[in-house]
DNA sequence: AAACTCACG
DNA sequence: ACGTACGTGAGTTTC
């Protein structure tokens, strides 16, 4: 069996520059699309595959992929003329029934490469057609690459088998990376070694393959004048290591992404109804024939204004399975269900009438209800809802399927808008049609709940039902336009079966030891306050700041410093400062710290405890203007670890019996995506060094060795990191580090010198969000930047550093959402017995049996480091143990 | 309900 | 002259 995968965005390219202009009667342009479509037709001739498929780029305008920030210089935008018509091409590919892969944070190669292999895994020969040499490298025994041109509407094409290519290179395929390693890129933005070009790259790799067994052999280079690297290219090699290696990193194309892809879900089968008159619509009428496309297998338009709703409230069993199979026979369905799933309602527009709202009150109903909701939530019924992740960790705790849900009307609010604050329906109905909802549905923390009696609720769940219809309608197309569909569907929607699993599974708690540390805590509690009362001279209330301010500022008469609005502040970067005062100070210090211990933590989880001894958090998905996820009720996302005495309590949070956690964190992934983002080469540089980047930072800021870094330059470097990441300040950093402001100054100049592209960032991303009016991830979560049209300057330096972090922080909680959805997947197929148990932003906690901890931890990191590819590795490391402390390794 | 403090990434 | 890091949630006091 032979499929055939085509490079989406290099044949449109192509096709656009080798055809003339050419538009339909109302002004579209369409040449590029028609280049495209004779191309295939031309390649379907040459190949006969069985299966065809097409690849796709997807990223930012903004962010572009690889390194390629800093390259708006060298590889030109797209047109706009080109621009318009990918979407129309994939229209017609969708109409034409060719299957099309794209994945956010992937390029159009790295699908390529993917598909290949897998084709190779199930045995398929596989024809990879692209414009570009780069795919070269994937040429093996069953994959070959079809190179093909276009020029002066003339196409050209060219087989490269694994044969013909070692023909003309005199190297294997794979090591074309090596060669454009050493040679480099523009157009890719891959530097390769400077001083080398393609006779010398050329050379190099026929004699050494690849870079690695190059620089192994250096030395008898040096000694062999006759070999092609002379005394020069040796100089130029050994200088150029680093960017020889960093290069073969971009250069490599990636074969295992997260592709979900089967040779033989890709074969040809006939065109849909809608490809006739969309060929129509384009002028296309030489290809309708060509495409064997006809009239008849046209759709009747149905443009007909739905109607009002009927409602009715189904209490006959054999009236829910007629409506079942509607359902199932329908596009979608919306629907919205009490937490209890007492009862639920479900809004369908099958058909050529009104939308039908169906209204289930299981006590009211006769029949089997258990069988009803189990196919209702199959994958059967495809189900548009609103939070979804609160309707699928109920399903699963009353053991019924939450398969089939297609749209969350909540989460898509989200992310058109991050910082509306609240997502009800009700406000969102008023919002999107500007009309109220009726009063009797009580909306509480944005789930949909139920007061009052079964008659108040049949008045409403109806037309609570229609809104998420109505909704849908509306939010759908925005998120598409603001090209947030691929994050909506590929990590969002996803992410709520993984975390309602997370939610429902809780994680372990000692409460035996967590009630035996609160004890201890208590009496040192005491202790303290015995102390404090009598360095005070009397008994007041330490918890208070106002009265803890008159005794320390007034009674005692310490120097205050800054002051809040209700009086002075009291706050422990103040007391630190008063420390060499009065012993009365590290007291409270002393005091505080084991208060806030016991009652948030000791006390905090104990109450929050089930009773089967396990703890379940709530992760907000519609909380965070970043994207992050929040945990709450408890709040497992701040469970101490800075300190000995507070990361006791992650000794408490245990494995079941049999099990281990396994936890796995990422290393720096926030610099590392502004490595990225900024494009920025010495900092890529020092990424792919591997060493401890803190480190690295200090000796590059400072000027001095790698092994002359002491421990107060590594420290100041990292505060210079995060302070970079969190939109710096001068006067902030200072504060941080404990020096005065000049100084602060000098280590921003010296570490912008180090790093220009992250000063380029800076100054580009505010720029352009200052013209926008909102930043965005690489994966398009977007925030709106209201603040920097403000006239107030503090609001408006706000908004600078808002938008210089959340591209930053976002992009992370993008990624590790991906991860979440990735490894979520791999375990269920290949780990059933383990479950994801906790997120903590950059950290992921599995609960599995000990005997498989060593396998899980390595699934963790695979799928934690391979969700997306950036210009500089992406790492992440797992450890495991008995408990929380434990497995942090 | 708001203010303050402090736990986390 | 001023106020200054980004993103969260929870417990406590005070109004």
């Amino acid at each position: 069996m032979k499929l055939m995968v085509i490079d989406g965005n290099s044949i449109i390219n192509r096709a656009y520059y080798g055809i003339r202009p050419l538009t339909t009667r109302d002004g579209l342009y369409t040449h590029a699309v028609f280049g495209f479509l004779t191309t295939l037709l031309r390649l379907e001739g040459e190949e006969a595959p069985d299966a065809v498929c097409v690849a796709f780029d997807l990223h930012a305008p903004t962010f572009r992929h690889k390194a390629d920030a800093a390259y708006k210089a060298t590889r030109k935008p797209m047109p706009e003329e080109l621009r318009m018509q990918v979407p129309v091409l994939k229209e017609v590919l969708d109409a034409l029934n060719i299957p099309r892969y794209e994945l956010e944070g992937w390029e159009a190669d790295d699908l390529l490469g993917t598909i290949s292999r897998k084709c190779a895994a199930a045995g398929w020969e596989c024809v990879v057609v692209t414009g570009d040499k780069d795919s070269l490298q994937l040429i093996d025994g069953t994959t070959k690459v079809k190179l093909v041109s276009t020029r002066m509407g003339q196409t050209t094409t060219k087989d490269m088998t694994e044969e013909a290519f070692r023909e003309e290179y005199r190297f294997d395929p794979i090591h074309m990376i090596d060669l454009k390693a050493l040679m480099g890129d523009s157009s890719d933005n891959i530097p390769g070694v400077k001083g080398v070009g393609e006779k010398t790259a050329m050379g190099l790799v026929q004699m050494y393959g690849s870079i690695n067994h190059l620089y192994e052999h250096m030395p008898e280079i040096v000694t062999a004048p006759e070999t092609p690297a002379r005394p020069g290219v040796v100089k130029k090699l050994a200088e150029g290591e680093e960017a020889a290696r960093h290069s073969c990193w971009l250069a490599t194309i990636a074969t295992d992404a997260p592709l979900d892809f089967r040779p033989e879900d890709n074969l040809r089968g006939a065109p849909g109804p809608e490809a006739y008159p969309l060929f129509l619509r384009l002028e296309f009428t030489k290809l309708i024939e060509k495409f064997g496309l006809s009239p008849e297998a046209a759709p009747a338009p149905d443009k007909r204004k739905k109607a009002a709703a009927v409602v009715e409230t189904v209490t006959d069993p054999e009236r829910g399975e007629e409506l079942l199979a509607l359902w199932r026979a329908a596009d979608h369905v919306a629907l919205l269900a009490l937490p209890d799933v007492s009862a639920v309602g479900v809004c369908c527009e099958a058909g050529e009438g009104p939308a039908v709202v169906a209204e289930l009150f299981f006590e009211r109903y006769r029949g089997d209800w258990n069988g009803l909701l189990a196919a209702l939530f199959s994958e059967e019924v495809k189900k548009v809802s609103h939070n979804v992740k609160d309707l699928t960790r109920t399903l699963l705790e009353n053991g019924l399927p939450a398969e089939g849900f297609i749209f969350d009307t909540a989460l898509a609010a989200y992310l058109l808008d991050a910082t509306a604050g609240s997502y009800d329906l009700q406000r969102l109905f008023v919002a999107y049609f500007n009309e109220e909802l009726p009063k009797p549905l009580y909306l509480e923390a944005d789930a949909f709940s139920l007061l009052g009696d079964g008659a108040a609720a049949a008045a409403s769940l109806d037309s609570y039902t229609a809104a998420v219809e109505a909704l849908y309608g509306a939010l759908a197309p925005r998120l598409r336009e603001r090209n947030q569909w691929g994050l909506f569907q590929t990590a969002e929607l996803p992410l709520c079966r993984v975390l309602a699993e997370m939610e429902a599974a809780g994680c372990g708690v000692d409460a035996r030891a967590l009630a035996e540390f609160g004890g201890s805590l208590s009496s040192r509690i005491a202790g303290q306050e015995a102390a404090i009362y009598d360095m005070a001279g009397g008994k007041f209330n330490i918890n208070s700041p106002k009265q803890l301010g008159e005794v320390l500022f007034e009674r005692l008469g310490l120097p205050h410093g800054k002051k809040t609005k209700t009086g002075w502040s009291t706050n422990a970067d103040v007391l630190e400062k008063l420390r060499f005062q009065h012993p009365i100070v590290d007291a409270v210090l002393e005091y505080r710290q084991y208060a806030k211990l016991k009652s948030t933590y000791a006390d905090g989880l104990l109450k929050a405890m089930d009773s089967d001894g396990r703890v379940r958090t709530n992760f907000q998905m519609t909380v965070t203007a970043t994207g992050r996820l929040s945990s709450t009720e408890p709040n497992l996302q701040n469970i101490p670890t800075r300190t000995d005495l507070g990361s006791e309590f992650r000794r408490m949070f245990t494995a079941a019996a049999g099990c281990v956690l396994v936890d796995a964190d990422y290393s720096q992934i926030e610099l590392r995506i502004l490595a990225h983002i900024a494009g920025d080469e010495a900092m890529e540089a020092a990424f792919l060094a591997g060493g401890d980047f803190h480190a690295e930072t200090a000796a590059k800021v400072f000027h001095v060795a790698r092994e002359d870094v002491t421990h107060e330059m590594r420290r100041r470097a990292k505060a210079v990191n995060f302070g970079i990441v969190y939109g710096i300040s001068a006067f902030s950093l200072s504060q941080d580090l404990g020096v005065i402001v000049a100084e602060a100054r000098d280590y921003m100049e010296a570490y912008f010198a180090t790093f220009p592209g992250v000063r380029r960032y800076m100054d580009g991303v505010v720029e352009k969000a200052r013209e926008a009016g909102f930043v965005e991830t690489l994966f398009h979560r977007r925030r709106d930047l209201p603040e920097l049209a403000s006239s107030n300057k503090n609001m408006q330096s706000f908004g600078e550093r808002v938008a210089l972090n959340m591209p930053i922080q976002g992009t992370a909680a993008d990624v590790m959402k991906l991860a979440m959805v990735a490894v979520w997947k791999r375990l269920r197929k290949e780990k059933p017995a383990a479950r994801l148990v906790l997120q903590v932003h950059d950290e992921l906690i599995v609960e599995c049996p000990g005997d498989e901890a060593e396998a899980v931890a390595r699934l963790l990191e695979e799928e934690m480091e391979h969700v997306v590819r950036l210009s500089v590795p992406l790492t992440a490391e797992a450890h495991w143990g008995k408990n929380w402390l434990e497995a942090k390794g």
